[in-house]
DNA sequence: TTGAAAGCGCTAACAA
DNA sequence: TTGTTAGCGCTTTCAA
């Protein structure tokens, strides 16, 4: 070993990423590197002259320890992941940005990976993400069969399906009924007294299952076809505003609209007002996932709310429950939805 | 070495996570795992033969390559780290979903922090995140001196600062002047011959720069002080209502407003046609961020762009890069803001 | 083009 | 309570 014996110059080896290692702190500490590690990492197990030694060294070295050589030592790599579709304007945020507090309370990292709803780029994506073993995975939905599927299950690595139900999760979910949401809505609406219901959605499974049970609720209370209107996105309010033109243009009478997002149902009530039509007066307008700013606009919104920080911190909680062998139940939850009645309806 | 005569029933070591590794690979197709590790990841390397017989065994054992192992043995992790302090509602949202899709283009994962606009939690983040050996981290605003930007600059990690400019970046910076912007938005009000400006923001310091240089120019031309409402979150539409509440009270002939964030200028506009102001004819209001929906709400909001989309890219190239060792540059951008000029001015 | 050997920096397992 | 030893699964280095 060279430069041993000069430690102010030791020159690391030429394969060493030159950061300080517990290796350094333990030879300034004059103790062997795991017990430099039990005083960093379990205090209590340590003696305090020995605790006093060690935190002095970190302090005077500024070592920072490599987390990557911890878990591959440990097999627990103190991660989670997360798979969404967007972070733009999307109803994932709040469960995001939950799910990543609750995680930082507990010691634990998030890695987050967008799949621009795209299924290839989600196949991609997890084969990445189960490379970087992390001690936990969250999905924003439900992984259909296939190749990525198959991986997941066979890497072992506990799973969170959620924002659906399903009789056959990867491991454990935590959703909710679309078409349980699509009755609701419709329900609501009917009770208002409403005559003419149209749907406005984008090209989400989900949404349109929440379509058709709306479709099927109307259909048994006697009224007419429910006009539906399919959008490109439903993150915009632009999409909401043509599709009430066209609501307009086909059906004039309509007089109560369930729309896929909240944005989508701000731009029909936006274009309504425009043209003059009074919500809720001539028409009822109803958004689905409660943007934080619904109950501010005018006429505030009614839509379907689910609780994103509930799920955030139930999927925190049953993933690091998981990774720390706590449990080894499946949860399969059912959060419910809210139906928010505000003055749009 | 316990149960090598048995592949088939082949327990592995206590210690090992159980996962296929790239020796069970190697093994299979009667190579060298060094060979097997070239086969996968450099293609290019290796004989047609050799590439086939090792794709064959990835393919029959569902091997994932563990780059946690791969990142320690070469210093290289080929993970990126983010600091924003929101992911809600935030003006970041577009450069973080940006840079996390280019990042992911070019085989990197994104880890995501949230400061929640605390100081202690950005340095425990980053503590946090330094552990990591993240190959680059981007932040999303400027990092004050301390104790964290200490450690990041001893660890040698690339990083690029961004949303603000300063002579003394840690390391590379993608910024724009929010001096200048202040200044703009006042000229832009001016320009339309108003009289009486206010202001509306929360307890953020940039947002506060921008309103003292803003105060400046309206100084500059002669006209009265600018009054300034405080509020506690820029992410809420709620918080404009009362705004123009209090400024309404305090000074009724005030006809342009100057707001931290677009929900801020849409809930002054809200309660300002809920209380029959006309906007923009007795009333100009502008908001920051430019928020996607922006555009069609009624009235249409000016506003001020941040183009949120190229900071990520730029900052993704930047990081990669460095990472890569294909420059040893230290970029410093200003990259500008546009006023945008809509029906609510 | 292929392989043997030696780590990367840490922690599990066992021993004292 | 502390230490010794032997890996975790991969890639760098050097040699054939």
């Amino acid at each position: 070993m060279p430069n041993e014996t000069n430690p102010a110059a030791a020159k690391k080896s030429r394969r060493s990423s030159g950061a300080m290692t517990l290796q350094d702190v333990a030879k300034l500490a004059g103790v062997a590197p795991i017990t430099a590690s039990r005083a960093i990492n379990t205090p209590a197990s340590v003696s305090a002259e020995v605790l006093h030694k060690v935190l002095a060294a970190v302090e005077k070295t500024g070592y920072v320890p490599n987390r990557m050589a911890g878990s591959l030592a440990s097999s627990r790599s103190r991660m989670i992941a997360a798979v969404v579709p967007s972070t733009v304007m999307s109803v994932f945020v709040e469960t995001v940005e939950t799910l990543n507090n609750t995680l930082f309370d507990a010691g634990y990292q998030l890695m987050l990976g967008q799949s621009s709803y795209s299924v290839e780029r989600e196949e991609a994506l997890l084969e990445a993400v189960i490379g970087r073993r992390p001690d936990g995975i969250f999905l924003a939905g439900i992984l259909q069969p296939g190749r990525a599927r198959t991986r997941l299950m066979a890497s072992g690595i506990p799973v969170v399906e959620s924002w659906d139900l399903t009789q056959t999760p990867i491991d454990m979910l935590i959703g909710f009924s679309h078409l349980a949401i699509g009755r609701a809505a419709a329900k609501h609406l009917l009770d208002k007294g409403r005559k003419r219901f149209a749907l406005v959605l984008a090209g989400d499974e989900r949404a349109a299952r929440r379509a058709s049970s709306f479709t099927e609720a109307v259909a048994a209370a006697g009224l007419e076809d429910v006009f539906t209107v399919n959008v490109g996105d439903s993150r915009t309010l632009k999409s909401g505003r043509n599709a009430f033109i066209k609501i307009l243009t086909q059906i004039p009478k309509t007089d109560a609209i369930f729309c896929s997002s909240d944005l989508l149902a701000m731009g029909v009530v936006t274009e309504a007002k425009a043209r003059g039509i009074n919500v809720p007066k001539d028409l009822s307008v109803m958004g689905f996932g409660d943007v934080p700013f619904g109950a501010d606009i005018e006429p505030a919104l009614s839509t379907v709310r689910i609780n994103g920080g509930d799920i955030g911190r139930m999927a925190a909680r049953y993933l690091i429950d998981r990774a720390e062998g706590k449990t080894v139940e499946k949860p399969i939850v059912d959060i419910g939805f809210s139906i928010i009645e505000r003055a749009s309806t």
